[in-house]
DNA sequence: TGTACATCAGTGAACGCGCGTTCACTGATGTAC
DNA sequence: TGTACATCAGTGAACGCGCGTTCACTGATGTAC
């Protein structure tokens, strides 16, 4: 770590500067490496000011060329991963044919993203609310999932599939599944028990029946 | 602050000595002032070896008599919120006349701990897994509720309220819905927009008739 | 074609801070004779 | 009843560290004349 001289080999070698109208591209390789800190060390406080600058290979001071302070980049961070989170699912959800299979796939994929990228899924769904994201999850879970999955219940109760009338309901409640799974799945070591895939399965039949076309309980 | 001179005003006041045999006292303490320092100011990271030992009034030294480390120390708050949240349910539980008020009971009272104590809760149920939390949150579930948790719902089954005859899948199940619940109500401002106990509501209906008496899907 | 100059991406050294932890100590409490 | 001594709860000062942030600067790139 320490040992000197002119350093080429160490952590983050030094990157060529960029070109006079290309300083936005900093800015993009300081995303990926906060992101990529955050998937490799799988802790949120690794991502520090200072190792960022060294993974992208560039001195502390120049992050602030791109972003005012740390909750700037924390924020920009948090953005990046919706962005990517969104591209994921909705890609997943493209092949399907009908408005149920859709919301199957939806769900499916909201989990896969959740246990293969523990620590982007922490930031998006887990972290405390503070004034500065307060701001940012209520507009990204806007535009990205959630309005979506009202959209894709509608259509499952325009469709005939679901009895009870309330969309935004049912999708609080879809939510609810998709995330407790997630969330026990990243946080308690040995859940489920039985693998995620079975969960998954009986809780989609149970919600599926108590959902489905017969009469809902009035 | 800084105020400099004698002091006996300041956040925390410098505490009597405890006896010759009480040694123990301060352990208690400490837990207790951790405890309320993760309650008043939502933050883990508040919870540093300085802040608790000024909490207590005593010195940052005095704390390495009751913990060999820090991580002793947030094991043992851990340990100690564990044990306050399982008294919390059992009490609620307690006045339930069957299985299926019980299982009731027992869902709300876990919601309720959680929406009360957010950073308690995250502690317990949402941090990331490490070596050192590992073994104790394996041991702490299995003690306090997931056992009793299985044992409700294996009653619901024997009562014949409950068609799925796999215990350990229903209480996942189970688990995963009120964990869903808790959790994203204390991350994500504003969620559920139709208020919790509708939400709940309307989870238990669904659930209690998808895994009802009815014939199950196969 | 050549030179002076403005721009702009980035550097290097330093700041003050709070942290976990260590170490030699102090002084009240209890015990042995 | 009195005195020397062991014990033990806790202190005070200091350590080295990594952090976010600042400031004056450098030197390559492009532009005007």
């Amino acid at each position: 770590m320490s040992s000197g001289s002119s350093g080429s080999g160490s952590a983050g070698a030094r990157r060529p500067r960029a070109k006079r109208g290309e300083g936005d591209r900093l800015r993009e390789e300081i995303l990926e490496a906060a992101s990529g800190l955050l998937a490799k060390t799988g802790q949120e406080e690794a991502v520090s000011i200072r190792a960022v600058a060294e993974a992208v290979g560039v001195t502390p001071p120049s992050i602030y060329l791109h972003f005012a302070d740390k909750d700037q980049l924390l924020l920009a961070v948090c953005e990046f991963q919706f962005r990517q989170f969104d591209e994921f699912v909705e890609a997943a959800v493209a092949r399907a044919t009908g408005p149920m299979e859709q919301l199957m796939l939806r769900g499916a994929a909201y989990v896969r993203f959740g246990v293969e990228h523990p620590e982007h899924y922490r930031i998006l769904f887990m972290s405390r609310p503070s004034a500065v994201t307060a701001a940012m999850v209520d507009r990204a879970v806007a535009v990205s999932g959630y309005d979506h999955l009202v959209a894709n219940v509608q259509a499952c109760i325009d469709a005939g599939l679901v009895a009870e009338p309330d969309a935004e309901l049912v999708a609080a409640g879809l939510w609810v599944m998709v995330h407790g799974v997630t969330s026990l799945a990243i946080s308690v070591p040995g859940f489920p028990s039985m693998g995620i895939d079975p969960l998954m399965a009986h809780l989609a039949g149970v919600y599926v029946r108590g959902l489905g076309p017969q009469s809902p309980s009035r």
